[in-house]
DNA sequence: ATTTTAATCGGAACCATTCTTGTTAAAACA
DNA sequence: TGTTTTAACAAGAATGGTTCCGATTAAAAT
């Protein structure tokens, strides 16, 4: 996903444009990581001085909710990225950079039969390791 | 998994036996889900009155490292379960009850050649719904 | 029985996140 | 273009799960 696509979203569904908001989609879209409200926080200081963790919480909740952002929890503490647009894929994170890769393969095909009777409602596959850079 | 062996490991591991510390390994034997910090508090305090959070966290860091719990962050709050003492595998989780049911598909055998130059440390597969009793 | 060392207590501190009230600014409307 | 409406934002207090600290207690070793 780009800053446009990002933003077009933002308007279809009546939410307003703002420099902040477009700056915070600027940030995500130069990371290919999994990063923390405070990662956001520390980037935006510069541009906006003071700028308050409300705004940026408020903000990284919404654009997860609208599917601008996907999210997941490492060591405690929510990490976002941006919502790869494409196909449904899973990703490998790295322990020391956080950056990602996406696997291209999902293991919910496989386990229909294990569960007959239950209802699925989501499924999380994450593996964990250093990246070539960072072993 | 349990009392006896979790009890061994401590044992075994050089770690002192108290009632509390048994009395949470009970805690874990009788439910077969993932459980916070909060759970085992009200499960503990009817018998050791004021139990000190420090106690709680302490132990269930330890008996995690140690192999006898196993955990997950489940809405952003850690959850702790007896670890099963068997073959490797993944669990299903109810959303509404907490409720787990093993799955016995692992995805990792298919990966490795998506991910060649990469160290692999560790995976998480868990999927999420609702039970037969909570649908 | 005594010593050593770990476990526990009580409560303060921490930190990510959320809430509250008042203010500002974007978009809609006249 | 000026005014109204409504959402976005600021500032900082509050919350809640978790961790830390110094003092005390109890388990295990000697």
């Amino acid at each position: 996903m780009n800053t446009g696509e990002a933003l077009t979203i933002l308007k279809e569904k009546g939410y307003k444009y703002t420099d902040k908001r477009k700056h915070m989609i600027d940030f995500f879209v130069g990371e290919d990581r999994y990063c923390t409200a405070k990662d956001l926080q520390v980037f935006m200081e510069p541009s906006y001085e003071g700028i308050s963790f409300d705004t940026i919480y408020r903000n990284l909740h919404l654009f997860d909710q609208l599917g601008i952002l996907e999210s997941t929890e490492l060591n405690g503490e929510k990490h976002f990225r941006l919502k790869c647009a494409h196909h449904h894929h899973h990703h490998f994170i790295c322990n020391n950079c956080g950056i990602t890769k996406e696997i291209h393969h999902c293991p919910m095909d496989k386990i229909s039969e294990e569960l007959q009777q239950y209802m699925i409602d989501d499924h999380k596959f994450e593996i964990y390791g250093l990246c070539p850079t960072c072993r």
